[in-house]
RNA sequence: GGCCUGGUAGCCAAGAGGCAAGGCAAGGAUCUGCAAAAUCCUUAUACGUCGGUUCGAAUCCGAUCCAGGCCU
């Protein structure tokens, strides 16, 4: 499989359908957000200039095959463990009927998920104990950690210490463990390559910005107030961050419109930042800097080479093409 | 022209005589089921100007400039 992860705004999905169109293949987006049906315009899901149908299960975006869009209604979860399962299934059916799978998406964790596994990727979540360990703080939470499980304690560093939610995950898994004994986790044992597509801050700042005003005209502000209209839950919506924290915010009176859009072009700032710091987190990645002029070049090469030695391991894993 | 209110770091903003809160922005980082979330770290000799009172003034007094408001 071939991922592509960077930054917002790098032209990610572009790149990717291009990638498609040459070599026969079909996307997955690896986004916390797009799996939300209707969260299209603040997701970045359309682009406006490019003819796109919704299909159920999957879109076609200039006669490429997207998956992973639009999977569950607002207001439902979905984690990290729900976007394996999703992933891992689907990349064996493309891989079966004889297209390379490409993976895009702006949500490190995932794409982490997706080359590393999770090991907990059996426990599911115990409510009656989250709602139990949420009125704790995060001094008793530790507490509980290093009588439950004493390596894992010291592993967690200090600013996760101090992170009820990673505390209160750690407790559930040595919680469970304790009376379930160990569970199994997958790697998926694929040739991959990951492109990593970066540029300078102020270019992408830049890009970033333009992008969120084009957006704006385009009603991006009505789509949040759709789903409130549509009784979403404006705690939900906020709690997704960016675009729709920023725009309920605003929606709801909480502030003014200047003061959300200023606030919202601040996070995507965070955002991008935040994003790069997932590079040094990946190994076989590639890191291109879009902002330079010779860069599809290289990335050309870099991907023909790959692509020869996947397309024998492609051919032995897959007998039946 | 007269009266009032305000001028604190790139921006917003608290303080109303005794070492100048905080937020945003900016930059790092953590990451194994909420990851666009959550959490941690770093960063500024900033009180419009000039004088005065005082041991000590962003805080009090006077003048002056700027902004906003009201009145004639």
């Amino acid at each position: 499989m071939l991922l592509i992860f960077g930054p917002t705004v790098t032209g990610k999905t572009a790149l990717a359908i291009d990638i498609a169109k040459k070599l026969n293949g079909e996307i997955i987006s690896a986004d916390s957000r797009q799996v939300y049906k209707g969260l299209d315009i603040g997701t970045g899901k359309v682009s406006f200039d490019t003819p796109s149908q919704k299909h159920s299960g999957y879109w076609i975006v200039d006669g490429i095959k997207i998956h992973g869009f639009d999977l569950v209604e607002p207001g439902q979860n979905f984690t990290a463990a729900d976007f394996l399962k999703f992933a891992s299934t689907t990349m064996r059916q493309i891989h079966q009927i004889g297209k390379l799978p490409i993976i895009v998406g702006g949500t490190g964790f995932y794409i982490k998920a997706l080359t590393s596994g999770i090991k907990s990727i059996g426990i599911p979540k115990d409510q009656k104990l989250r709602r139990k360990l949420e009125k704790l703080s995060t001094q008793n939470l530790y507490q509980q950690l290093l009588k439950l499980d004493l390596s894992r304690a010291k592993s967690i560093n200090e600013s996760d210490r101090q992170n009820p939610r990673r505390l209160i995950r750690a407790i559930e898994i040595a919680t469970y463990k304790k009376y379930q004994g160990n569970t199994k986790y997958k790697i998926l044992n694929t040739k991959y390559l990951i492109i990593g597509l970066t540029a300078p801050n102020a270019y992408l700042y830049q890009r970033a910005d333009n992008w969120l005003d084009q957006r704006l005209q385009k009603g991006m502000i009505d789509e949040v107030k759709n789903l409130l209209e549509k009784k979403v839950n404006p705690k939900w919506l906020d709690g997704l961050g960016l675009e729709y924290r920023w725009w309920t915010r605003y929606l709801t009176g909480q502030i003014k419109k200047y003061q959300a859009r200023e606030r919202l072009r601040g996070d995507i700032h965070n955002f991008i930042r935040h994003q790069k710091t997932w590079f040094k987190q990946f190994e076989n990645i590639s890191i291109f800097d879009i902002s330079k002029p010779d860069w599809r070049h290289q990335l050309e090469k870099t991907i023909k080479d790959w692509y020869d030695t996947y397309r024998q391991w492609a051919k032995k894993s897959n007998p039946s093409e």
